[in-house]
DNA sequence: GTTTCTTACCTCGAACGCGATATATCTTGT
DNA sequence: ACAAGATATATCGCGTTCGAGGTAAGAAAC
């Protein structure tokens, strides 16, 4: 999703992807040639993007890719109706948010949002006693746990209130367009 | 790492095993069985930890875990010496800091915390232009990457602070047992 | 009394990601 | 002239993880 994502801005090559991968996942995660490579062949062989070779600005010849039709339409599509795992993993979930305005249709932007904010809902418990009782963030002897459990509901906070913000917006603005092609609503 | 800092604070089986570690990944994220009885396996084998055959309480019976010397030895040595990803990836991290109590001594702890500070500390620059150089926040276009750079600021500050905080006290904590242990320091 | 559900454990094949390794090119320093 | 270093692409083997499938046992439903 990432490359595609990239790629849907403007045509890179796979060294510059690299980087520009490595800084998004998370914080600096590299991301190894090992699976950047093979990736990129996939995705070629899946007709979701074109490669040229150019000379290379500094040394060794480049690929430059491009992003294709076909490829714009799968990336929309993993937008769209994210797997479950790019709800729940802040990881992946912040890659998607960073590639969520290839979406375009703000109504469909919404709906993505408020899938996560739908999981942010549900109150996270973490730890349990020996019976599998929930244990509250104060009975919790560990400092770090509790820290944990704070800064957890803290950045929680934080993400709920921005996702509310913005899906008013994009609702709103999905209201205009409607009524901007469809002409007035009772 | 979940696996034995789990069994430190008391035995239980592999199924109980599973739901704490998905409540504690990340957010739930739930563990394949595909992963956990060959890992539980592996870490037997290692001698990290022991199994004895008890009546299940509802159904079938199940094996109670128990750690071992060998496996609490391992589990200190994780948690005092991370490998770069437990520091630099939030989900890992979150569950080193779940299990960093075992890790006991004080000084040490506030060792591993001050490694993730100082990793917090390097500025994170998510997006860049066609040229390479760094896009600003106020220049990004898209209201779901600036929202992702705010969110990212956000909590990096709050983590900061609890970091700071804590490593503080255990610092002076560390300090007064070296007083206790050693007599008046000049 | 038989199906169904939940608990509980285990294995296998496929897919994935990483690190090591290799290669080519151009620039810079000596 | 030549070595070193950054740029740039690619492959292979290894270990890890997942998902699908299977087994077994007790409890609850019909």
């Amino acid at each position: 999703m990432a490359i595609l994502g990239f790629l849907r801005d403007f045509p890179l090559h796979g060294y510059d992807l690299k980087n520009r991968v490595a800084s998004l996942a998370g914080h600096v995660r590299p991301i190894a040639d090992g699976t950047l490579y093979p990736t990129i062949k996939k995705l070629e062989d899946a007709q979701c993007l074109t490669r040229r070779t150019a000379p290379g600005s500094v040394a060794a010849p480049r690929h430059m890719l491009e992003i294709t039709q076909i490829g714009t339409d799968q990336l929309r599509r993993w937008l769209r109706d994210p797997e479950q795992g790019f709800l729940t993993d802040d990881n992946k979930w912040y890659v998607l948010l960073a590639f969520l305005h290839h979406l375009e249709n703000p109504r469909e932007q919404a709906l993505v949002l408020a899938r996560r904010r739908e999981f942010l809902d549900q109150p996270a418990q973490l730890f349990f006693d020996e019976l599998g009782a929930p244990i509250p963030p104060e009975r919790l002897e560990s400092p770090f746990r509790k820290g944990l459990m704070q800064i957890h509901r803290s950045t929680n906070l934080t993400e709920i209130e921005w996702l509310d913000r913005q899906i008013g917006e994009l609702n709103q603005r999905a209201g205009y367009a409607v009524r901007q092609r469809g002409g007035e609503v009772s």
